[in-house]
RNA sequence: GCUGCUGUAGCUCAGAGGUAGAGCACUCCCUUGGUAAGGGAGAGGUCGAGAGUUCAAUUCUCUCCAGCAGCACCA
């Protein structure tokens, strides 16, 4: 038999005979080592602690103590016992697919009856029960015909087809604990008993298509969480409870923000304060734009269907369009986007190169029949207000103009303590207008303006809009949730189809480049996201309420009142509360109503004309001389872009 | 849109085949109290909408609407 070397990460290297498991290897260094050991990395790959070394290579043999290899397997093999338990309990039940996803894993299966959460505790149960069997883990590797007719004998149909799609020709390994089996590519631990049995939890069933497509069978799908001890697994749970504590939907009710109503599913009712919010949102990019050259706009919300047939909006976005029914016999729609009415505005008179490039800015609401099912607060709605903006320029002036709406996105981003930004990079779908050769340049433009900014990417293909490829700005929240915002699309179609141009220094009419552009994307959408971002005590320049004025006694009234017109003359949002209350009570209020800066007054401050400030989250107090506390307060009101 | 769950007072939630309850909020009275709930009284609900079963439905059944979780879709 012939001998291999393998190296240890020490740099020790040790021969074996070919085909020497790692699980062989931990043997020969000590029985604890073997007893511990989970998997292996074997050049790199992880591998399975029985699965046979052929060559020379490099070897590292994993313990618990491992968390990436650790957290994977444990979080795989839950997967597998958790199918087994389900089909243990429910023997008719089909099994699927079960891939290890962040924090856990999922498995979907086939079943007439739907799960509760009873059986999710049931289920729970007897996974305990399989983990304490500490049944040996065994694979072999079968051939296809062997797998494709075991699983059509077992009447396992869905491992049928996946197999089906696997590629290539190549053998299929098999897994197996107890008698248990399935279809996995690996690795797996030694036996059920490594994983822990504290440290997972069942947490939610939901339905999801077989292989993610909505023509395909709706399978039912268990989430669970896993970890490597119970203390982990405590955090992980804790911190979702925190995540549910900034929920924008419950904050927006508390803070009385904004509120929805059955009829108008996907539209907001703002309050006066989520609409004090949401307006300063607007005064700053409205600042921010103008510095970078845009002119602002406005353009119709109902126009006729004639537009949208000419834009091609009727042809590939109706079903996402709400119509308008009149009695002229005419056919309109509301805007599902701005790009149409400002081809017509800047169809208007005519363009010298000299003019290029135009940037029109509108802060326009937009209105979009989404599925029900997707609806959610602020995050996904059905009618939107845009910071939507068209860029018409030249070929030359393209990269250019690309680089500059990237580096607005990324400054404004910043203001708001967002500096954690991914880019998707979306193109062509099938679904769409123009030309391959100028889809060829569209791309070709977004990668050339993001590879010049150093920026790095995810291309995700056919993903792009109808009309052009486009680049999508996801967000990284203080708790690693991903959003997406800002968009940045490239379009040579609808100058096209709007016979747009303009005159070239030699004289002649050529149609301009098209860039659609969003910097927060939804205003809707960016205000849920701070509000989520930072638990509802935003940053005192965009707080929805800024200053309470409290009297402590009914005697300091006038003065409440004078602080207040001092402060907003100030341009602060300064409020009177005189309520026959007392002052513990409302601290406590408006401490939980999230007001950043509470002033109380009493006999004292109003002969020594001060106030008492309280900060959001500061137990302390200080008594502060009134022209101090406006002078400072004017201060922490100015927004960014302004200081 | 699909699968599952949910819908009772402004909010958070109990409840039951015989036309409803708590806490907070609200109104009034007493209290003028120094930094996270002072005391008392009162008012408030076609039990999401429509149909069916029943002597009787808010409770059971069906349809619809909306919400929640996930999927699919998306800013």
């Amino acid at each position: 038999m012939a001998t291999i070397s393998l190296t240890f990460p020490d740099g020790n290297a040790r021969d074996y005979d070919a085909g020497v498991t790692p699980g062989e290897v931990a043997e020969s260094i000590s029985k604890s080592l073997s007893k511990k050991a989970i998997s292996a990395t074997v050049n790199g790959a992880h591998w399975d602690m029985q699965w046979p070394i052929d060559n020379d290579a490099s070897i590292a043999i994993h313990t618990l103590a491992d968390d990436a290899q650790a957290l994977e397997l444990i979080r795989h093999d839950c997967a597998h016992i958790m199918a087994r338990a389900v089909q243990e309990i429910w023997p008719d039940t089909k099994v699927t697919i079960g891939p290890v996803i962040k924090d856990g894993w999922y498995y979907d299966f086939d079943r007439a009856e739907p799960f509760t959460p009873e059986d999710l505790a049931l289920i729970e149960k007897k996974m305990k029960d399989i983990i304490n069997l500490r049944d040996p883990v065994r694979t072999e590797v079968w051939d296809r015909p062997r797998a494709i007719k075991h699983y059509e004998d077992n009447g396992e149909p869905y491992k049928v087809e996946l197999i089906d799609a696997i590629p290539g020709d190549e053998p299929l390994r098999m897994y197996w604990h107890g008698d248990w089996q399935d279809l996995c590519r690996g690795p797996h631990l030694q036996h059920t008993g490594q994983v822990p049995a504290d440290a997972f939890k069942l947490m939610s069933v939901a339905g999801a298509y077989w292989r993610g497509d909505s023509d395909n069978a709706m399978l039912q799908r268990i989430y669970g969480v896993a970890f490597k001890n119970r203390k982990d697994l405590q955090a992980h749970l804790t911190m979702l409870e925190e995540a549910a504590k900034r929920d924008h939907r419950k904050l927006g009710r508390e803070m009385d923000l904004f509120h929805f109503e059955e009829v108008a599913p996907g539209s907001i009712f703002w309050h006066p304060s989520g609409w004090r919010m949401f307006q300063s949102l607007i005064a700053y990019m409205r600042r921010r734009q103008e510095a970078a050259g845009y002119v602002e706009v406005n353009s119709p919300d109902i126009m006729d269907k004639a537009l949208w047939e000419l834009s091609g909006h009727w042809q590939n976005y109706r079903e996402n369009m709400f119509l308008a029914e009149t009695q002229d016999d005419r056919e309109y729609a509301l805007k599902p986007m701005n790009c149409p009415g400002h081809m017509m505005i800047f169809n208007q008179g005519i363009k010298s190169y000299r003019d290029l490039p135009v940037k029109i800015a509108e802060f326009g609401k937009v209105h979009r029949y989404e599925p029900s099912g997707a609806l959610h607060g602020l995050l996904r709605v059905r009618s939107f207000t845009q910071d939507d903006a068209h860029i018409y320029c030249t070929d030359e002036q393209l990269t250019e103009e690309c680089l500059k709406v990237n580096d607005l996105i990324l400054s404004i981003y910043s203001d708001f303590g967002f500096d954690d930004v991914h880019v998707k990079l979306s193109t062509r779908p099938e679904n769409r207008i123009g030309s391959d050769e100028s889809w060829d340049r569209s791309e070709g433009a977004l990668k050339t303006a993001l590879d010049q900014a150093g920026m790095s990417y995810t291309i995700f293909e056919g993903e792009g809009a109808f009309y052009g490829p486009k680049l999508e700005y996801v967000l990284r929240d203080a708790i690693g949730r991903d959003w997406q915002c800002g968009t940045l699309q490239v379009d040579y179609n609808l100058p096209e189809r709007f016979s747009s141009t303009y005159v070239t220094q030699s004289g002649e009419k050529r149609a301009p480049i098209m860039l659609h552009r969003a910097l927060f994307g939804s205003l809707e959408r960016f205000t849920g996201i701070l509000i989520e971002q930072h638990a509802g005590k935003l940053p005192f320049w965009l707080a929805p309420r800024q200053v309470v004025v409290a009297s402590i006694v009914s005697d300091a009234d006038a003065y409440v009142h004078e602080v207040v017109a001092t402060l907003r003359a100030k341009g602060i949002q300064a409020e009177a509360d005189i309520r026959n209350e007392k002052i513990n009570y409302k601290v406590r209020e408006h401490s939980l109503g999230k007001v950043p800066v509470i002033l109380a007054v009493g006999m004292k401050e109003v002969e020594d004309r001060t106030v008492t400030v309280r900060k959001l989250g500061e137990k302390s107090t200080a008594v502060v001389d009134l022209n101090t506390v406006a002078t400072e307060l004017a201060a922490e009101a100015t927004p960014p872009d302004l200081k």
